[in-house]
RNA sequence: GGGCGGGUAGCUCAGCGGUAGAGCGCUGGCCUUACAAGCCGGAUGUCGCAGGUUCGACCCCUGUCCCGCCCACCA
């Protein structure tokens, strides 16, 4: 291991450090999972969402990582045996448009290429960018057993994909048919209903024509935001018991264009009377409505696009034109035979290609599907008896009615990069041999004449098998029995149904057990201003510029060679105009965690970064005086808390045990957030902003036993909040833990030690709490006329005090050392009460009110309208306060129908805010 | 068309039946030997709107208006 450097400098800087322990972890094999047959410690399971091959990661990824690498070093610091796995996905389609992309600037296509070429090609990309990414996981600090890393292409990852397909075909489950599918003209494939994005409230023109009947006795006027798809009508419908239309039954129209004759069919199903003109044109072969009416009459289908959305040798004179042009020219010619009928504006959604952003256009084709129906149900069931939990829970809905929706799955694509279907077709007979290995010939005739498809799977068909198959599926491996079913799967809500859904069935079906237990869904990440993070918009941050840091040229540049446009570097210049400085991952990883989770996004802001930046020096400098103050001492931290008598350390280990407390729950409960904030707080405004102080007078003082028992406590709860915080930020609290003096036995590092608990680390202690109230009350009095009356810190003030409640008394002069030392102040106290309120004695100014029973007053203020503004303010204040409890009090209802505590504290704050109110009353007066 | 989520301090968001919170921002004063990436003070809210339930509502119910997202074969 790399010793730490050994003095510490006045600010942290996390750069050097972070990669030093990082290397010290991944070499010490700290992230390994155990495969020891004799370890009896529970498991704790998580599959990485496997990232794409796309590129590298952004900040949703760092996210991703945050959150999982927090739940696993949690579980491992608990005792589980804990196996993180990692990997990177394919991501058939995605992947195959960046490289196509890169081609293009060659002035290639993957045609140019051939199948073979590209594809290594892409196995090229594939090598970069993967090692890209697991490299950038690393900088987030993630602890992966790493040695196991998957690619959902690799050769084990390929036969658990056949062994599913095979398994899946022989039950019947995957089938191949022709229907209507979205087609994307773009990428030249078909698409499942999950890719294709509706975009809403687009404006379109409604468009109205007449077909003149075959008979030439009148017409049908039809509408239509497709003029276009007219060339493939092959049936106009009306319905059966619109009066209006009977005398069309039977009949005819005539296509205008082609020479075809069009029947006028009856179907109550597709047609709404009530709707336009109560007749419908019909496209089998372009419309789902239609296509359904197509299979009800049996109607011809009449395909009219060639796949790149050309119009086919099925549109006569229209032909070769784009689908968009063609839709112009079709409403020209028909004005020029005078068949329009009109328009009008019409807001419809149009169906897009999440991948290319081309409009899908549905088309009839040949594909392989799998039969969703049978497979949903016990994913249903899972859920609904709670073997699976879905976090944030409304989502539960959610999965649900997709689920109980459920259409079948198109799992072909007609792309080159993925995992082939293992089917083959005869030349000599129709048989389709579906193998585990490659036949070399039909199973059918047993001809050799055979020919493999072409096609590969949806991405998301490998994704699905994930969490079991990169655990040794389908062989029946002790990995697998040990490590599955997994526990957490932590993932984007966006892929819900595209992952998570498909993988409780997958899982259901093939292992018979759920593939995890707990399903935490966490929100978008956008920018600052909850906008999308996109290239073109220049408002990406990269998570590798926030941690390293990178200047504004760097930023614009990279922008700039990403794509974006004018208005994105404007915003880039105009909010980070300084760049970023080497934030470090830790405070990535605690910002990240700082907001909800069940949020359904993060708007991330650059501020907020800093924020946690300026925490981690807080951290660094907080223990760098803590070790400073120990360094000529025994005393180590030990495992066992400290018993101390004095105020200060048994409030600090009572702060640290509600700490404590909220980090467990919040940790178990996945409310990352709250954990996170817990210990930010208790270090913060507990720890540094008033033990530390408090810890200066008792260790400078010489009263040895207080200095050996605030050395103790010290040290015991700065090493407790190391390792309460190591999860979330590993880096700076190994780098300052291993500075700690230690007991004997303590391992090599944080990272293996026993998480803290409230229970055996810290101690609850009401009493102190309550006393050290009183303490902070007093200080925070005096802080306040300091402050309000300009008196300077040189110039120490006198505060003459008293109080009749003995506890309180015993306290405060108990404490007198720590509040003269914290409030720059010399305490008197004064036996009588009445002298605070003397006019005529010293005290004519700032009479001012502690907290119940306890009152002080301060001489030589010098400022006494300042004091009688502030007077009144406070005074102000009470008196809204009292008026609202009293006008409870005052309710009879209130007295008899609220629980007695409520009612008793509701007296106790009434009399005390009388009081209060009195005293106040008194100081004015005296003014 | 159906569903989900949100509207709380200038901004970004927690909270959720018992007297409104955080971070950032704003503001006054401090280079107090752990930390100026800091310390000590201060200001700031008809908790979207209207009803209802309740002794009591930011919180529960109903309605309503905005905003976002998801699902859906809306000629």
């Amino acid at each position: 291991m790399s010793a730490p450097p050994d003095e510490m400098p006045k600010q942290y800087s996390p750069t050097e450090s972070e990669a030093r322990w990082y290397e010290f972890w991944e070499s010490s094999g700290f992230f390994a999972a155990s495969e020891d047959p004799d370890d009896t410690r529970p498991t704790y399971t998580l599959a990485i969402p496997p990232p794409n091959v796309t590129g590298s990661l952004h900040m949703g990824h760092a996210c991703r990582t945050t959150f999982e690498d927090v739940l696993c070093r949690h579980k491992r610091m608990q005792g589980y045996n804990t196996l993180w796995v990692p990997g990177i996905d394919h991501a058939g389609i995605a992947t195959q448009v960046v490289v196509e992309r890169q081609l293009k600037k060659e002035g290639l296509t993957r045609h140019d290429l051939g199948r073979e070429k590209f594809i290594e090609r892409v196995w090229e990309w594939k090598a970069q960018s993967g090692d890209r990414i697991l490299e950038q996981l690393r900088k987030m600090g993630a602890s992966c057993d790493w040695p196991r890393t998957k690619f959902t292409m690799d050769p084990d990852m390929v036969r658990a994909v056949r062994e599913a397909f095979v398994r899946l075909y022989e039950e019947g489950l995957i089938y191949r048919d022709t229907r209507l599918v979205n087609w994307d003209v773009a990428a030249q494939t078909v698409l499942s209903d999950l890719e294709v994005e509706q975009e809403e409230n687009v404006e379109g023109t409604m468009f109205d024509f007449a077909y003149r009947l075959a008979d030439g006795d009148g017409e049908v006027v039809v509408s239509t935001t497709r003029p276009e798809t007219m060339l493939g009508d092959t049936a106009v419908a009306i319905h059966p018991d619109d009066r209006r239309y009977f005398h069309l039954h039977g009949k005819y129209v005539r296509h205008p264009f082609v020479d075809r004759l069009i029947p006028i069919v009856l179907d109550a199903e597709l047609v709404d009377v009530e709707l336009g003109t109560g007749v419908v044109k019909v496209t089998p072969a372009h419309d789902p409505n239609d296509f359904a009416t197509g299979k009800r009459h049996g109607l011809e289908e009449i395909n009219i696009f060639n796949l790149d959305g050309t119009m086919n040798e099925n549109t006569g004179p229209f032909q070769g034109l784009d689908r968009f042009e063609a839709r112009k020219a079709v409403e020209i010619e028909l004005s020029n035979l005078g068949l329009t009928r009109g328009n009008k504006k019409h807001m419809m959604t149009l169906p897009r290609s999440q991948r290319s952003g081309t409009i899908v256009e549905p088309m009839i084709s040949t594909q392989w599907f799998v039969n969703m129906t049978p497979l949903a149900d016990p994913a249903i069931e899972v859920v609904e008896d709670g073997t699976i939990q879905i976090l944030p829970q409304e989502w539960t809905k959610t999965y649900f009615h997709w689920l109980h929706n459920i259409q079948d799955w198109c799992i072909s694509r007609q792309l080159w990069w993925g995992h082939p279907i293992p089917a083959w077709y005869c030349e000599a007979c129709d048989h389709v041999t579906v193998a585990r290995e490659d036949p070399s010939a039909c199973a059918g005739c047993g001809g050799s004449q055979i020919r493999q498809d072409e096609d590969v799977l949806d991405t998301w068909f490998s994704s699905g098998l994930w969490p079991f198959s990169t655990l040794g599926w389908p062989d029946d491996t002790f990995t697998l029995r040990r490590f599955y079913p997994t526990q957490d799967m932590e993932t984007g809500y966006d892929i819900l149904f595209f992952w998570v859904a498909r993988m409780v069935m997958m899982g259901l079906h093939f292992t018979g057990k759920v593939p995890f237990t707990r399903v935490l869904l966490a929100g978008l990440v956008t920018d600052e201003r909850g906008e999308k993070m996109s290239k073109v918009k220049g408002n990406v941050i990269d998570p590798l510029d926030v941690i390293n840091g990178a200047t504004l040229a760097e930023l614009v540049q990279k922008a700039e060679a990403a794509g974006a446009k004018k208005a994105g570097i404007k915003y880039l210049e105009a909010t980070y105009p300084d760049g970023f400085v080497p934030y470090g991952a830790d405070a990535l990883r605690m910002t990240l965690l700082s907001y909800s989770p069940q949020s359904r996004r993060i708007a991330l802001s650059i501020k907020r970064i800093e924020g946690y930046r300026n925490f981690a020096n807080k951290l660094w400098n907080a223990s760098r005086y803590a070790l400073m103050r120990l360094s000529d001492s025994q005393t180590v931290a030990s495992q066992t808390r400290p018993e101390p008598k004095s105020l200060a350390n048994r409030w600090v280990l009572s702060r640290l045990y509600h700490a404590l407390d909220v980090t467990s729950t919040g940790l178990d409960a996945y409310r990352l957030d709250e954990a996170s904030q817990a210990l930010y707080h208790f270090v913060w405004d507990e720890f540094c902003d008033w033990y530390l102080e408090m810890s200066k007078p008792a260790l400078d003082g010489g009263d040895a036993a207080l200095v050996r028992e605030t050395e103790a406590t010290l040290v015991h709860a700065l090493e407790t909040v190391l390792r309460a915080l190591h999860p979330m930020m590993p880096h700076i609290t190994e780098e300052i833990w291993q500075r700690v003096p230690k007991w004997g036995e303590a391992p090599s590092s944080i990272m293996i030690t026993r998480f803290p608990t409230a229970l055996i680390d810290a101690k609850a202690d009401r009493s102190a709490e309550r006393a050290f109230e009183v303490v902070q009350a007093f200080v925070g009095s005096t802080r306040t006329i300091r402050a309000e009356h300009d008196v300077p810190k040189s110039h120490p003030m006198r505060i003459h005090w008293h109080s009749a409640e003995d506890a309180k008394r015993s306290v405060l002069e108990a404490e007198r050392a720590t509040i003269e030392t914290l409030a720059r102040c010399e305490m008197v106290f004064e036996a009588d009460p009445a002298k605070l309120d003397d006019p005529a004695a010293h005290f004519k100014n700032a009479a001012v009110f502690v907290n119940p029973g306890v009152r002080a007053a301060v001489p030589e203020v010098i400022d006494t309208d300042k004091e009688r503004d502030r007077l009144q303010r406070d005074l102000k204040k009470i008196e809204r306060e009292l008026g609202a409890v009293e006008k409870k009090l005052g309710n009879p209802s209130f007295l008899e129908r609220a629980p007695e505590a409520v009612v008793e504290k509701s007296k106790r704050d009434a009399s005390e805010l009388r009081e209060k109110r009195e005293r106040l009353e008194a100081a004015l007066n005296s003014l």
